[in-house]
DNA sequence: TTGTATATTGAAATTAATTTTCAGAATTTA
DNA sequence: TAAATTCTGAAAATTAATTTCAATATACAA
């Protein structure tokens, strides 16, 4: 945890930027969270601790944090981005169900030896994948 | 075409909605596009063509036709969304250029049958899919 | 046809996520 | 320290998408 928080700060001195307490507050939060998150839930859960900071160095700081390989940007819903911490997390895809919006995970090495593949096919430089499948889950599909 | 037009007038009439000239304009154009498209583009197209369509019945009728089958948003761009005629298409994947934004598709039936196993395996329903995968073209990775 | 109920239209207003502006505060390096 | 630069929160601005509204068009039955 705290070689992480180094590595970033180390990320941030070496762009030239200053490594500030709102910086720092924001990844030592979203590393304690287990589950995707957004602006808004991220901030709400930083105001419940006493946090002064403000949506707008949230949103500053999240490019810097997906740049910088701590979390990736990984669906749109309700009009508004998803994000997840993704080290530590093997690329996976999420299922997203249209009728109540829950989010699974699943993880299957057949699909990122596939992406490899295609990789290794094309002449392209693969960076990252977003699988979203859209459908019912169990309990939507039963009406 | 013609009988994809009629077939467009039977779901909207099998709704309970009023067919009109504007709802029609609107798939014959998206008909007629080879490409990818979004909002703007669409407008664009048809009031080069003299139409008097407004964007807020553009933005009324695309939810229609995802509905009844014929476009899919396939992917957000530059902060809104990109459709693509599905009618006589198979899913595919999107490779997107983080450098310089160009979008190219790809077809492979072994991502299809994965897809299909997943759904077997699960106690989901598919409805569909978006594999989007982001990186460098060929362009762009050789700085 | 004609009349009536209902849905649709374009334009303008609204909403909501994200970005930008700006002046004061904090960080960095010397 | 002191100077140079970046960062902050708050408010304003931007922009895709949605909603409102009054006028118009559609559908369908009489
Ligand atoms: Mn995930
Ligand atoms: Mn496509
Ligand atoms: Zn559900
Ligand atoms: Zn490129």
């Amino acid at each position: 945890m705290e070689h992480l928080i180094e590595k970033f700060r180390q990320f941030i001195k070496q762009k030239g930027l200053k490594y500030t307490p709102e910086r720092e507050e924001i990844l030592r939060e979203i590393l304690s969270l287990e589950d995707h998150f957004d602006v808004e839930s991220l901030y709400l859960q930083l105001k419940k601790k006493n946090s002064k900071i403000s949506k707008a160095s949230i949103y500053r700081t999240l490019p810097l944090l997906v740049e910088g390989g701590y979390i990736q940007e990984v669906y749109k819903q309700g009009g508004h981005s998803h994000y997840e911490v993704t080290l530590n997390k093997q690329p996976h895809l999420h299922f997203i169900c249209i009728q109540c919006g829950e989010v699974k995970e699943a993880l299957d090495h057949r699909l990122n030896n596939l992406i490899e593949e295609f990789e290794r096919q094309s002449k392209y430089r693969f960076l990252t994948y977003h699988l979203e499948i859209f459908g019912l889950c169990p309990n939507c599909r039963e009406v």
